[in-house]
DNA sequence: ATCAATATTGACACCGGTTACCAAAATGAC
DNA sequence: GTCATTTTGGTAACCGGTGTCAATATTGAT
């Protein structure tokens, strides 16, 4: 059984209430509670027996009124991927379970012109301590600037250093898409495809740097016919599919930029009854559900959302968060993906 | 160009600015604020007109604390399925947009014992002015009793009424399926297996229900070997592929309580190059995004989620959201389903 | 042991609203 | 014109914490 608590009726216990209890001043709970240093033990031990006798909790609205700050962290995205903001969420989470910080989710429309008027007005109404940007919407300076200008601190995630570490939270993209194309390359295919990511998006452009570094690196180079132009949906995956696989020296293998797309090209195959992996390897990116429930199972880069999430977390609000792994200073902020080896990817036959 | 609104530096005006200005109390503000009717027109002119002038915003905080409620709305939720928390949260957010509400997201671990009391700590804690409770953690009578000792409104979504239209949200499940599974018996199916959801879930329930109702309508009924258990995991759809797929009368169609078992199944029949339609029907339960994602594109149920959000939402908050589209007092709380027709399901072949 | 220096703790105002309650002004009946 | 009744405005307390800065307790040096 956990702590006894009261039941309907009975009100909150409060600062004044312990520290009748505790036999101290209301101030020197509220040092408790703040974890200040110039405590001594005893009264530390006196205070949090109180505390715990009356299973007090501090009542998170007066602290923001006196904090003039309240105890949130804004989680501010526009990704269309569900799994990638939930898992990310859940990293947060994570990070933030001991503390006293709650997580406010709020979508952002980045087509919207009124857009950072909203997360301006958003801001300084909740307040938040502070804010985690996620991409593509963690590219937008304006936005990084808002969170500067109201003193919201702000920690920008991407697929690629955006800021400086304080800022920013990243994973090695390019790296990982380059090894999963050398992958290829040693399995001898040669006529390789590749599905872009829509323009101007940062996560797009690395891992087109990182499939064009393993092409370059092998001598090979990519005809226009090869690469595609996509908008991480999958309708334009098919597209791409369909383009792709009509030529008439299609390729033997196609990279697309995320797994929707290649989700679609699969389903091209399939429906031109191309084997895969047999007669087309196919490898995508984010490592989705979708990944694993279409059929042959896709091999793809997982990009670690969710440990993002928690090093988000820690790298906003270290002096909130319970004192366990905190972020070395001298982290760079940049996590490893990881190319995930599944059943879409063979030798091209002969 | 949206409000003018001062830099980092200016303060926020007060209500104490406001009543300087105009030569009124805060009282007076107060009044004019909340909409009391006790006022002369002209001072409620005069104080609008310092508002105005000054751009004074309540300061949310101040409120909450004097309110003793946060003006928050929490939505607790355990389920699985990223995208349909999201959709959810998509449509709450829908109808707050233009109050004074802001969302809190809180998962919550259903295995762990100490559920109920997390909650309840995050509940004192937040002081959210109403609680959603996505299922299936919804259908857990605790945590509803939980919200009402709490003082915490509470709406409850759920496949089926749980509560009393005040609480609860539920969409017409049991109906819909049981028109897909006619469906599959129009297009003259007759071995027709199942795969059953978790136990114990008021969800798995009511598929199960809608797909025996339909069965016995057609005077079918259903050898214990086509009923298959799951468990809405695609590696039980693995499972159950396997198993009904290698009997020695195979069924010539499957209903999959969710998606990702369909997916499973859907599997197990390409590696077993049985064809889907052709030699084999398959529906799923959701539509999520691996319904369109796998090939063929999976006939399925989709649930109103997005609306149920926006109903909840205006469920339990009526009294705080903009006057447009209040619920009516009389509905039943109960949207409805759709089965959506793709192209998973064809004809047997003789 | 004494005194300065430093570590802890407490008193009190304040954060920005709301509510309770009282006083003043306006209205109306006689 | 006087008194009771209804409006309206004001004051002070309060919601439950935190900041400032002075007061007190400890510690170390001499």
């Amino acid at each position: 059984m956990a702590a006894q608590k009261k039941g309907a009726g009975g009100k909150q216990p409060t600062i004044n209430d312990v520290a009748a209890l505790a036999g101290v001043s209301k101030k020197t709970v509220s040092r408790v509670i703040n974890r200040s240093e110039f405590l001594t033990e005893k009264t530390r031990k006196a205070v949090e027996q109180a505390i715990e006798t009356l299973g007090f909790v501090p009542n998170p609205q007066a602290r923001a009124l006196a904090f003039r700050r309240n105890f949130l962290i804004a989680l501010l995205h526009d990704n269309p991927n569900a799994q990638t903001v939930l898992n990310f969420q859940q990293g947060v989470l994570d990070a933030i379970k001991d503390s006293d910080l709650a997580l406010l989710v709020r979508p952002v429309d980045r087509g919207s012109e009124r857009m950072l008027d909203d997360v301006r007005t958003f801001l300084e109404k909740q307040r938040p301590i502070g804010a985690l940007l996620l991409p593509p919407i963690s590219e937008n300076d304006d936005l990084a600037a808002l969170c500067e200008d109201l003193g919201v601190r702000y920690v920008r995630v991407g697929s690629a250093p955006l800021d400086d570490a304080k800022h920013c939270v990243s994973s090695n993209d390019r790296e990982v898409v380059a090894e999963a194309v050398r992958a290829l390359i040693a399995l001898r295919h040669r006529r390789i495809g590749f599905v872009r990511g829509p323009q101007g998006f940062r996560s797009a452009a690395e891992r087109e740097k990182g499939f064009m570094e393993a092409l370059s690196e092998a001598g090979l180079d990519l005809p226009a016919a090869y690469n595609a132009p996509g908008n991480y949906r999958y309708a334009a995956g098919i597209e791409a599919g369909e383009a792709l696989l009509s030529l008439s020296e299609p390729p033997t293998a196609i990279f697309c930029s995320n797994d929707e797309m290649a989700a679609g090209v699969m389903s091209v195959a399939h429906a031109k009854r191309i084997d895969v992996p047999g007669a087309l390897s196919i490898i995508g990116f984010d490592d989705s559900p979708t990944a694993t429930h279409i059929w042959p199972a896709l091999s793809t880069v997982r990009w670690p959302i969710r440990e993002m999430g928690v090093r988000a977390a820690k790298t906003l609000v270290p002096d909130f968060l319970p004192l366990a792994g905190k972020v070395d200073e001298s982290d760079s902020g940049v996590l490893n993906s990881t190319f995930i080896q599944r059943q879409s990817v063979a030798s091209p036959q002969r």
